[in-house]
DNA sequence: GCCAACGTTGGC
DNA sequence: GCCAACGTTGGC
């Protein structure tokens, strides 16, 4: 099984909209980016572990833990023209953007970034390091270990 | 709102 | 294929 962290802007889709949705499942719309694209079309698998990480807010974190849902197929917002994903470059027949379902397990306390920094045994995880902007990115087993094994 | 870091685009 | 310009991410 492998491991991911997945980001996610809470004003879009929080921790808390995902338990409130049915199965606690939100479709990951909206990812527009090679690499991220890749990890879910060549590297997810149903039931790795996911953890929800809120960014691009008031405390950025990881505030759930989570598991891929389904594999990848497309994103529908891609063909949207009213989306703010709307990719007029993709075609149905060849689309380019994907999406994996997320199924959020549980909700925990938020590991703040300052907290998630101040862990030597975390230093070399992709999210740390410094200029990374990918918002989904593979999870080390030992990381995943550390960050899970005291909740 | 600022800005560092990085990805993408497009002229040549 | 190079690389400058531009756009986006995301912490602060």
């Amino acid at each position: 099984m492998n491991h991911w962290l997945m980001k996610s802007e809470p004003a879009d889709v929080s921790v808390d909209d995902a338990l409130a949705a049915p199965q606690s499942t939100v479709a990951w719309t909206g990812v527009r980016n090679y690499q991220a694209r890749n990890f879910m079309r060549d590297g997810m698998r149903v039931g790795d572990g996911v953890l929800f990480y809120h960014s691009s807010c008031a405390e950025p974190g990881i505030v759930g833990i989570a598991r891929v849902a389904s594999t990848a197929y497309p994103d529908p917002t891609q063909f949207d023209p009213k989306s703010p994903y709307y990719d007029p470059a993709s075609k149905p027949e060849e689309p380019r953007w994907l999406l994996v379902d997320v199924q959020v397990l549980r909700k925990i306390p938020n590991i703040t970034l300052p907290v998630l920094r101040a862990r030597p045994e975390l230093a070399e995880m992709l999210v740390l390091k410094k200029g990374n902007r990918l918002s989904i990115t593979p999870v080390e087993p030992k990381h995943w270990k550390a960050i899970t094994a005291g909740l």
